[in-house]
DNA sequence: TGACAATGTGACCACATGATCATATAATAA
DNA sequence: TTATTATATGATCATGTGGTCACATTGTCA
């Protein structure tokens, strides 16, 4: 956690130290990341970083901390009306809701997206203080759970299932890429919604021509 | 490409380095895989070195090249025999032997997954010369080809089954680390084979509960 | 043997990194 | 005003980076 002296700052030089910092790790992995940038980009002398945080990990920790903690607030409106809804609405539900926090807080998306290719086995672990993991889990409920509705077939294994949907949200940057030629989610916004259907309806329904 | 230099060098010692090269660029991203590491492990002079290579990006074009290259010669029996089989059989075959790779050439495999999360464009694109993304244009002729001849329904975006077959193969990457804590082909085999057959189950059945 | 080319070598360069620290400045309180 | 505390600063440190280069060593042919 960065000291005090940190938070005793005027408010929009804090926030510019937090944006800048959320532009450099969002650019690069932590390793790459350089404090000197950062210090640069916020004005501040390098000195004066050391006096708010311990160290560069300090500093990404608590990035990734508001970046976790702005996520979650944001979807737990959605976790709220799961029980209404059908599996299909529900994973409908959470894939555009993902959409749409990656079109609101572009910088927090660039920043999970890095996490996710991070090397260092230490500063992954320093972020997962149990904070990260749960999205996993997450989907691992709501399987187990319309598994016992019989709304999922039984022969589909869970943790294969969870594992694919897991790795949805990077298809579909990979279908922006592939598209647009960059992650962008502020154009074509339809298009995505789209491409969200038809991933979720592979997943639902099969590739197989059933013939009937 | 490295030097004339490089390849008079006696086998033993080339390789050597070849080796080192791999491990280390295959542990870390391209900018913090570390030149005079490599020269530490191979024992060669940081001068012998720039005598072999141009720069840092000469070697990893070279070593990337390298393991492409093996690559496509272990797939180039699946392709021949494909057109003997059942999509669902393709895609199994393609998958198992995916596995097989990596566990006959775990460096090699290791190399590609560090590749794909490369950040560094220009290092990306000195590798892709239209030589990697020929695994995207592979599925998708296959996933036509199959439409044409009515084994896959109709409804299914060709795009978006691509990108999630091109993803399955980091997915069984993860499944290893969530069942063992590490990407380990050797012990396990069966579960692993059985975990792709889950995932191609989805694929081909989905995961609705038919109630027929 | 001597001459010439091919290789090997590690000190060295300029630069960037994360981090430190003595000092300067500002703010506050008596 | 003075004394005290909090904050700002950038030169400096040790270390590591990719890359160079003058020189030493080796191999080859006459």
């Amino acid at each position: 956690m960065p000291q005090e002296t940190f938070f005793n700052l005027p408010d929009d030089k804090r926030s510019l130290i937090i944006s800048a910092a959320m532009d450099e790790f969002s650019k690069a992995d932590y390793n790459t990341a350089s404090v000197n940038q950062i210090c640069n980009k916020s004005n501040i002398a390098k000195g004066s970083f050391y006096q708010y945080f311990a160290d560069k990990l300090d500093l990404y920790v608590y990035i990734m901390t508001l970046a976790i903690e702005e996520k979650i607030k944001f979807f737990s409106s959605v976790i709220a009306e799961f029980h209404t809804l059908s599996l299909l609405e529900q994973f409908r539900l959470l894939f555009l809701k993902g959409v749409e926090f990656a079109k609101k807080y572009p910088q927090y998306a660039a920043l999970g997206e890095q996490f996710t290719k991070e090397n260092d086995e230490s500063v992954k672990s320093a972020v997962i203080k149990e904070g990260e993991k749960q999205s996993e889990s997450l989907f691992l409920q709501m399987i187990d759970n319309a598994k016992a509705k019989g709304e999922i077939d039984s022969r589909v294994d869970s943790l294969a299932l969870s594992l694919l949907l897991q790795s949805l949200n990077s298809i579909v940057n990979k279908y922006m890429i592939d598209k647009f030629g960059t992650v962008n989610y502020e154009q074509n916004e339809e298009g995505i919604n789209d491409f969200v259907d038809s991933l979720l309806y592979i997943i639902f329904n099969g590739i197989q021509n059933k013939f009937d």
